[in-house]
DNA sequence: TCTGGGGTCCTAGGACCC
DNA sequence: TCTGGGGTCCTAGGACCC
């Protein structure tokens, strides 16, 4: 979750409705002015992790809960409950930091699983209100609600009916209504949590312009400081630059962020859209120094994208491996593979390769990462020699490298049957078998991991 | 205080082909 | 023998998001 931006805009006019405390009836109805044009919403669950967290713990309710890693292994903040924020506890933040500003709040690790499941029952009722429903994370999706003339009904309506029946799972939403993504987006900040900011059509040049520039989603702290440098703070500073100037310094960028600024984004609500690239990475609580820790925590992460790839099933081309040093430089190096793979049997003897071209033994390494993208276009998927073997009369007819390679599939398949009854940790291969214990701990926010 | 893990997209340069 | 321009693929790095 990102930090929210210092509120630097007044707020418009009757477009707030007055927030009630948790358990209190709804807000009272707005005054609706009529709504012309492209209605999108944007709904944020408010701090999400850690309001499951309190859902599930009724002692934790009123108290500040930190989902995050560990403070003494490179940990960060994933999520701060809103009794954490007044601390100064913020999303990725040190742990450390987070532990010395709030020590007596409630600290977990994640549940994955059970964020995706409260997730998954959220996005049911937003899919239940819209087909145009665009999941941008687990805890975020924008809606395409623009009146039809089979449903006129108004968007703010709609909003508010949203955040009703997403209090009766038991968490909460902010909703930014406008007639754009960005808009959209940006309302939807404005106003944490339980708060609904509305947009109206005519209005979007106003809303912008007092706010600064890092208010828009794209721009970050690199082109905040390039614009900032040029004497452009804020987005109604940035309507009136210098296209051309803005295009030299940012390339395509440049034109997305004038347009938008000047509050004309026409960007659809898409579908989600297909997975691209499936990766793992691993920070160590003491850096690894030795060749052979590094090739055991890379064929961990083999592992582990390669099973996400079979439960997936895709196939890559494309391998990655990336590592990080003690003062957090990175490097990384790309190889495609001869056939499209979802088996770390074949690929992780490359990946031991690959490594030496980035790291030398006894350079202390803070962390790795391995990735495969490339992935074979839905329905062609290429056979793989297995499937050959599998068609053969007999094993005896096949050549000795189909062989090896249904000999390997048989062995993958049969851990990934262990692993899916037992639990990730029941299998291992012995070149697996080290670095237990020397990690940080995770959470992600990626759609693609929740479906 | 000291910076995670999962992703997407863009850029720039080089290889290669026509 | 020396030369063009465009397209595509690949690679490494970086910005950005949640």
């Amino acid at each position: 979750m990102k930090e929210e931006f210092p509120q630097t805009a007044a707020p418009a006019p009757g477009n707030r409705p007055s927030r009630p405390q948790v358990g209190e009836a709804p807000a009272r109805p707005l005054p609706l002015e009529p709504w012309e044009g492209p209605a999108i919403l944007l709904v944020d669950l408010d701090a999400f992790f850690a309001s499951v967290e309190q859902l599930d713990h009724p002692a934790w309710r009123g108290k500040p809960v930190i989902v995050g890693g560990d403070a003494d292994k490179h940990g960060v903040v994933s999520t701060a409950s809103y009794e954490a924020r007044p601390y100064g506890v913020r999303s990725a933040m040190p742990s450390s930091t987070a532990r010395r500003l709030c020590p007596d709040a409630v600290w977990t690790h994640g549940r994955f699983d059970r964020y995706r499941e409260v997730s998954n029952a959220i996005m049911a009722i937003l899919r239940s209100e819209t087909p145009h429903v665009q999941q941008v994370s687990i805890d975020e999706a924008f809606l395409d609600i623009t009146p039809t003339a089979v449903n006129r009904e108004h968007p703010v309506r709609v909003a508010q009916r949203i955040q009703r029946r997403v209090e009766e799972l038991g968490v909460t939403c902010s909703i930014g209504a406008g007639t754009s993504k960005t808009i959209a987006k940006i309302a939807s900040d404005m106003d944490k949590p339980r708060g609904l900011t509305v947009v109206y059509p005519g209005s979007e040049r106003d809303f912008l312009a007092p706010l600064p520039v890092r208010a828009m989603s794209g721009i970050g702290a690199s082109a905040e400081e390039k614009l900032r440098s040029r004497g452009i703070r804020t987005l109604g500073q940035l309507a009136d630059a210098d296209l051309r100037m803005l295009e030299r310094v940012f390339g395509k960028l440049g034109r997305v962020m004038h347009v938008r600024a000047n509050g004309g984004d026409d960007a659809p609500v898409e579908q989600d859209d297909a997975v691209k690239s499936v990766s793992n990475e691993m920070t160590f609580a003491t850096d690894l120094t030795r060749r052979e820790d590094v090739e055991a925590a890379i064929a961990t992460m083999a592992a582990k994208v390669g099973r996400r790839l079979r439960r997936k099933g895709l196939r890559g081309r494309t391998l990655a491996l990336r590592v990080k040093f003690d003062d957090l430089s990175v490097r990384s190096v790309q190889r495609q593979l001869p056939q499209p793979s979802d088996d770390e049997l074949a690929y992780t003897p490359l990946l031991y390769a690959m490594v030496d071209e980035v790291w030398r033994p006894g350079t202390p390494l803070r962390l790795i990462g391995v990735g495969m993208s490339g992935f074979a276009e839905e329905g062609a998927v290429q056979e793989s020699l297995f499937d050959v073997a599998e068609a053969a009369p007999s094993a005896d007819d096949v050549e000795p490298v189909v062989r090896d390679e249904r000999k390997r599939r048989g062995l993958i398949e049969a851990t990934d049957l262990v692993k899916d009854r037992f639990g990730e940790a029941a299998v291992r291969f012995g070149h697996e078998l080290r670095n237990e214990g020397n990690t940080t701990g995770s959470s992600s926010k990626n759609p693609a991991d929740y479906k």
